[in-house]
RNA sequence: CGGGGCGUAGCACAGCCUGGUAGUGCGCUCGGUUUGGGACCGAGAGGUCGGAGGUUCAAAUCCUCUCGCCCCGACCA
């Protein structure tokens, strides 16, 4: 392409609305302009960069025995009454109506989709395994779109689904899509780790998430440089420490606490113990939608004074119900105390016997006990301590001498801790953990049959008895791989694209358009850079040599070469953006050096 | 959805408090000088001040409503 004739608009300013490094630069550099909220463009360099991506994830995924469909966009919202997602899904999904009322939505996934398409054409486990992937629009509400490229409302992305006989099957696809997934990400020049995630509402038993580390991030990662450990912090665990429990009372005593409000203030009163021989204990209720037919069923979490509650952990333990912590006027309701003086010794009989309702039964009120159940749910750390001290459910008074096993009535010990930086890896037990933040890339995931069970998608097995397919789903954003790329390859000048998903190869710079001799030498480079299967960019704008060296930093070509002064000697300049090397080169010979550099990175 | 901020020329911003001719820099057009890291001089073009309503002789400026964008939080198949 002729620069001059070329469209991209480049910016000097930052743009007012960006943030994040890759906001701004993408913007500046003319390769994306917004058009709404979590709504963008596309400019011609940012579809040349985004063609690159997606060929690779083409290829990729061919490589594994993919094959690519093209599914519809817009869905009619019978599929998803079927899975049980139009109703399960929030407003994150777009929906509308037709001119029949016919309710549809615009899909942000396509398990349904291509649900729908296996159950009607496989038979046979012997048409399996089937590799099933597209390249498709997605369409999410988010609640809050940021970031630029980061969070969109609607975006790109590979999805690929792969249909099996049984698990044995699923690992296998599981695996291709895994080891298929590393090299995308290593050929777009990405540093990232797979982890350990929660897989929400998607449903299924395993996932691993993707992700690339950068301060923009939203996720946060532990990792152990020991042993290579690395989970998201929702799932994320590490060797607990146990102080010494010996010393204190053998059966729970009371003693008063004036003043006492927090788990600092008590290690404080003269007294009261250390962070780590406290038991916190906080109240939480189950969300707006409530569960099931159980009125309000508080949760009592227990965790050690110095540990803070992972929320993901508590809603994974309750299978992903949502929970809400108690509001201040409830937990005084449940509990007869206020935040500050709450611990479990015997809070089961006592919220399930002191708060009471009335109800209308027939023509006459009828007491009920308000809180018929109470779940208490403790993390793995408090398991065997001795010697804790906790609220007495009494303002302003605290119990000592308690034994979490005998003394607090617990319904389950589950992980709920948040892992922080520092502590020791619980995997290798000799690493320390490293936390930092980091953005999802792609997610695969174990679905098994959820999707083919509730839609009614079964093949005959070797037996000849109809069994659900095994399913698995696998997702890339072709956005996040451009905006990791960009926050994770940049600096003061602009962008440094990693070369496989550069825009351009090379920029040929003409350093004075009014010099034939250098034009001339521009155009017939061109030529041969583009014969020798190169994508070129040939500045042939009438703008001084500082514009067009600031403008090909910026948009973050891997390579320039500089036609100036030189030229008379029959020597060039080979500019990497990377290194920001600057070497003199004969122009015979830059052809050939140019085109084993670009190639090596393919 | 809660909290905060901002909407004035293509971009970045000033002007608003204290109502009275709409400004600056960059970019753009034309002419000239320049020509290796975002040149200089001169002359221009370009804005219903997000929208609607109100107060006033007079509104970018004050009031009400509304739309949009950004940030923090909640949320995130």
């Amino acid at each position: 392409m002729r620069w001059s004739q070329y469209f991209i608009p480049t910016l000097r300013e930052d743009p007012a609305d960006a943030e994040v490094i890759s906001h701004k630069l993408l913007l500046r550099a003319g390769v994306v302009r917004q058009l709404s909220a979590g709504i963008y463009s596309f400019l011609p360099l940012g579809q040349r960069i985004a063609l690159k991506v997606m060929q690779i994830l083409r290829e990729e995924m061919n490589h594994i025995g993919g094959q690519e469909f093209f599914l519809p966009a817009l869905h009619p919202a019978e599929i998803w009454k079927e899975s049980g997602r139009w109703d399960a899904i929030g407003p994150d999904m777009f929906r509308l109506t037709d001119r029949k009322q016919a309710e549809m939505c615009l899909g942000m996934t396509h398990e349904e989709v291509f649900t729908s398409i296996a159950r009607n054409e496989l038979r046979s486990y012997k048409q399996l395994p089937q590799v099933w992937y597209q390249i498709q629009v997605k369409f999410r509400d988010e609640a809050r779109p940021k970031s630029g490229l980061m969070r969109l409302r609607t975006f790109i992305m590979k999805d690929a689904y792969t249909f099996d006989v049984d698990n044995a099957g699923l690992d296998r696809s599981f695996a291709d899509q895994r080891e298929a997934y590393k090299r995308i990400f290593d050929r777009c020049g990405l540093k990232y780790v797979m982890v350990e995630a929660s897989s929400g509402a998607m449903g299924g038993a395993e996932s691993n998430e993707f992700v690339a580390r950068t301060e923009a991030g939203e996720d946060l990662i532990a990792t152990c440089a020991n042993c290579g450990y690395a989970a998201n912090l929702e799932k994320a665990i590490s060797e607990p420490t146990h102080p010494n429990d010996d010393g204190g009372p053998e059966a729970p005593e009371n003693f008063p606490t004036p003043g006492v409000r927090t788990i600092e203030d008590l290690t404080t009163f003269p007294g009261g113990a250390p962070g780590n021989r406290q038991i916190k204990t906080l109240v939480y209720m189950p969300g707006e939608k409530g569960w099931g037919n159980v009125p309000t069923t508080p949760i009592l979490v227990l965790l050690r004074g110095d540990h803070q509650l992972h929320d993901t952990k508590l809603m994974d333990a309750f299978g992903g119900a949502e929970v809400r912590p108690a509001r201040p006027e409830e937990i005084r309701e449940i509990l007869g105390a206020g935040p500050g003086s709450l611990g479990p010794v015997g809070a089961r009989t006592r919220i399930t016997t002191r708060a009471t309702r009335w109800i209308k039964q027939g023509d006459k009120d009828v007491e009920i006990w308000k809180y018929p159940e109470v779940h208490i749910i403790a993390d793995e750390a408090l398991k065997g301590r001795r010697n804790m001290t906790t609220g007495a459910n009494e303002d302003d008074v605290h119990k000592r001498g308690v034994d979490v096993e005998r003394d607090a009535d617990i319904d389950k010990f589950v992980d709920l801790r948040t892992v922080t930086a520092g502590e020791t890896c619980a995997r290798c037990k000799t690493g320390v953990l490293e936390v930092y933040k980091a953005m999802e890339i792609g997610h695969i995931f174990k679905l098994g049959t959820k999707y083919s069970k509730s839609m009614g998608a079964t093949v005959l097995n070797k037996d000849g008895k109809p069994v659900p397919i095994v399913m698995g789903s696998y997702g890339i954003g072709v956005e996040r791989i451009i905006t990791a790329a960009v926050e994770q390859n940049n600096d003061d000048n602009g962008i440094v694209w990693p070369r496989a998903i550069a825009p351009f190869d090379v920029v040929v710079t003409i350093t004075n358009m009014k010099q034939e001799d250098l034009r001339e030498a521009g155009e017939k480079l061109y030529k041969e850079l583009q014969r020798a299967g190169l994508d070129v960019l040939l500045d042939d704008r009438d703008e001084r040599a500082g514009v067009k060296f600031k403008d090909a930093d910026l948009i973050g070509i891997p390579y320039r070469i500089t036609l100036g002064k030189k030229i008379s000697d029959g020597i060039v300049e080979l500019f990497d953006r990377q290194t920001k090397q600057n070497e003199d080169v004969k122009l015979s010979e830059v052809v050939s050096r140019v085109q084993a550099l670009a190639l090596a990175a393919l």
